[in-house]
DNA sequence: CCATCTTTGTGCACGCGTTCACAAAGACAT
DNA sequence: ATGTCTTTGTGAACGCGTGCACAAAGATGG
């Protein structure tokens, strides 16, 4: 049946809630840990509390992608990493470029944790031309130039943005042209993108500023602030 | 009811939804767009589009503020700035440590956008003794035993983790035991912390792999299944 | 085979967050 | 002053996410 599906609502993958997804890797990790110290089996409380997580949802999450569990006993890891895994998509290769490889990208691009999941850099792209074939990591600095030719050969699906705000729509819109489909944006601008593809942003500013908002509120918590310290500045 | 007894459902912080408090930074920065360019005034319509957010929400948002606007105009984008700083808490001053001062924790300290809101970084610290003295961002990177002194000199009360995630803990359980009670961690771990110390987490790895999910999803979708609800089950 | 014990999977209720839709407020023109 | 037009502020409805509580499932021991 023609269910609405006008717009995206951010939410509804295949039953699977968005909630869900964004707790998956949290748990893969607890379980990849399990798995290194050879723990065969790790029960819904054992886990939930690795993942730092309320137990029923960890039951509820998981029941999502089938029934897994063995009742009495609790899941077994290895099996229960293989399926995440392949419920992130982690089985397979995904191709990913930086672009900006100034002190975040390289930073980035050095990052160890990149690679240990079926994510690899395909390359490394900035517009400073003076940077071009610099190794970093290992990888050689492209032209921002060479950025479709790229993503063409190499079937990148997936950029990440470290370039300055002011370049970071520019980017995007090559990256799509190209036919990346996600974006990880670390840039302080908010980026439109056609219907299609998905970006999430990584804002260091803004995370703080919620930190200091909470942190604020603790220091005048046994006082009474008063309302009255706005003076009667109406707007024009 | 008597089922009343929640110790912090991490919401409910003086009426002001948390969902509202993350966007409030998102707010404060297109509106310092605006002010920069002198805008005086803007509508709902115009400040929620600059800012990615639907207008209704946007409007919601403020109202917990107060009534700042003006109807049929508009909000004073001078005043706005202005209410939204002082409820984040950004008219004071923010003392914050980095902790872990290697690839990442490097970028973080050369980060511009760090003190243009208030956020000051008293001091950068690392276990390695032979960084100790050498200047990053301009600032000597200090000994990790200093931590305890610099944070109660300073009044540090938020700070930034960009150590290994096996140190995290440890880090962190130094860090709360001087006095900070508000941290930023960029470490892939689960972090302990007693009841009124707020922990907010920065993982690239974890966005990635939610990218890859919907990625994955994208790729089994439009292909062969005309509106397929369940694409091909792998056994195990 | 039965009893007991552990732990899963989920029905259910509740609260938060989002969005629609519109009355009220105010600016502005005449 | 009065009418018109724009835009705010919010009541209300709805959907998603969370967590409780428990029946069912299955392991384990006798
Ligand atoms: N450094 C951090 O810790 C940090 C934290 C949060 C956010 N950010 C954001 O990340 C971005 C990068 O920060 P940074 O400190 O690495 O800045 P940077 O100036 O060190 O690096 C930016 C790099 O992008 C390149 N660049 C500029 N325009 C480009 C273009 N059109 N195409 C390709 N490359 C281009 C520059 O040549 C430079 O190498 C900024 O938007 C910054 O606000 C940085
Ligand atoms: N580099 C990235 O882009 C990136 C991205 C996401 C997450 N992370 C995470 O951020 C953290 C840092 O990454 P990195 O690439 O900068 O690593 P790094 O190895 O370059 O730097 C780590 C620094 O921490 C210091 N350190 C170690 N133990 C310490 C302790 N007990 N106290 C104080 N300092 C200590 C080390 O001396 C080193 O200088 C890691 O947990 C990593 O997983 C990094």
């Amino acid at each position: 049946m023609a269910t609405g599906r006008s717009h995206r609502p951010a939410t509804r993958s295949r039953g699977i809630p968005e909630a869900t997804v964004a707790r998956l890797p949290l748990y893969l990790r607890a379980l990849t840990a399990l798995s290194e110290r050879s723990v065969p089996t790790v029960s819904s409380e054992e886990l939930a509390a690795a993942a730092g997580v309320n137990s029923a949802k960890l039951r509820k999450d998981f029941s999502y992608l089938g029934s897994y569990g063995t009742r009495g006993v609790g899941y077994d890891v290895e099996y229960l990493v293989y399926q995440i895994s392949r419920e992130l998509g982690l089985t397979q290769d995904w191709p990913v470029v930086i672009v900006g490889i100034g002190n975040l990208g390289a930073a980035l691009a050095n990052y160890g944790g990149f690679a240990s999941r079926g994510f690899r850099v395909a390359a490394l792209l900035d517009a400073d031309a003076s940077l071009a074939g610099r190794l970093v990591a290992g990888l050689p600095v492209r032209h921002i130039d060479e950025l479709e030719a790229i993503v063409a050969d190499n079937q990148v699906s997936i950029g990440v943005i470290a370039t300055p705000a002011g370049a970071a729509q520019e980017v995007t819109d090559r990256l799509v042209n190209a036919g990346v489909t996600s974006i990880l944006n670390f840039a302080p601008t908010v980026l439109s993108v056609p219907d299609g593809v998905d970006v999430r942003k990584v804002d260091l500013s803004i995370e703080l500023q919620i930190l200091a908002f909470h942190e604020q509120r603790k220091a005048g918590e046994g006082r009474q602030e008063p309302d009255g310290d706005v003076p009667a500045v109406m707007p024009a």
